[in-house]
DNA sequence: TTAAACCCTACTAATTATATAGAATTAATC
DNA sequence: GATTAATTCTATATAATTAGTAGGGTTTAA
């Protein structure tokens, strides 16, 4: 399940797509329209501008706009940077693999090759739904 | 992502799923062979008990068996029964439906149609994944 | 200089995850 | 019938995570 915080920038890169290009939203107007905590939003934004999909401009008039193509940004990048790995586990996982502690020979996990089938079409679909096409309704 | 508790279950199923036609499984001999605490395993063990995935056999030389084939029983329905909701969201969800709290109207939540197509697809691989398939290596 | 915005860190409250403890119940065997 | 060995049940403990809140610092337009 995804967590609050990814549901709420999902909604947010939602919102900023639906403004006209080149357009800055303040905080408080996306917090409004997207209907998210205004304070939360706040460290969502800046987790989105270090990951690289949204950037700000400060001061007076300031807010935040997408910078990565509405097109770009699927619904797997968003996971990962706010929930992490997509696999069940962290050993069928490919950006945050780790080797399981309770199977003392990787060979003798015997859930790792299933589980990698799952990631695999997850991670597709994931992939194939973008905030582009979340937005065409 | 699988809880502790989820892998434990499948493998302590799969443990279940190779020994031979009939055969009664101690808790402490599952807990040893699959490498899980045993007190946390008894309560796994109840819970897949009234899942209606095993049956248990009382007093001494008591334990535990399979009561559905191991071709029936998928990564899907382990992961429902301890994990709850395959879907990434309640409003995207077959058995765990609701609705969102944040979208004024589900038409409003531009979310929904996406996630129902990765549910899709990431059901079809977890019920693809059954015990008897993971236990032939 | 002031106001309005982003930026950053710390804190908190509630929930969930991961167990552990111990007593009650059941059934086979000596 | 007593003993032993197993499941069953309920309660508790502890740690981590989640979902925020609080409050100040920094930047920039006017």
């Amino acid at each position: 399940m995804l967590s609050q915080k990814t549901k709420y920038a999902l909604k947010a890169l939602l919102f900023l797509a639906q403004q006209e290009e080149g357009y800055i939203a303040r905080t408080s107007e996306i917090a409004e329209g997207a209907n998210i905590p205004k304070k939360f939003l706040e460290q969502i934004l800046l987790e989105l501008k270090r990951g690289h999909f949204v950037s700000s401009k400060q001061g007076k008039l300031g807010g935040y706009y997408l910078i990565k193509s509405k097109n770009t940004i699927s619904l797997a990048d968003i996971h990962r940077l706010f929930d992490g790995a997509i696999a069940l586990l962290p050993c069928a996982s490919l950006n945050f693999y780790e080797p399981c502690h309770d199977c003392k020979t990787e060979s003798e996990c015997l859930l790792r090759l299933g589980l990698i089938t799952v990631r695999e079409k997850t991670l597709a679909a994931m992939e194939g739904i973008t905030i582009a096409s979340l937005a065409k309704k």
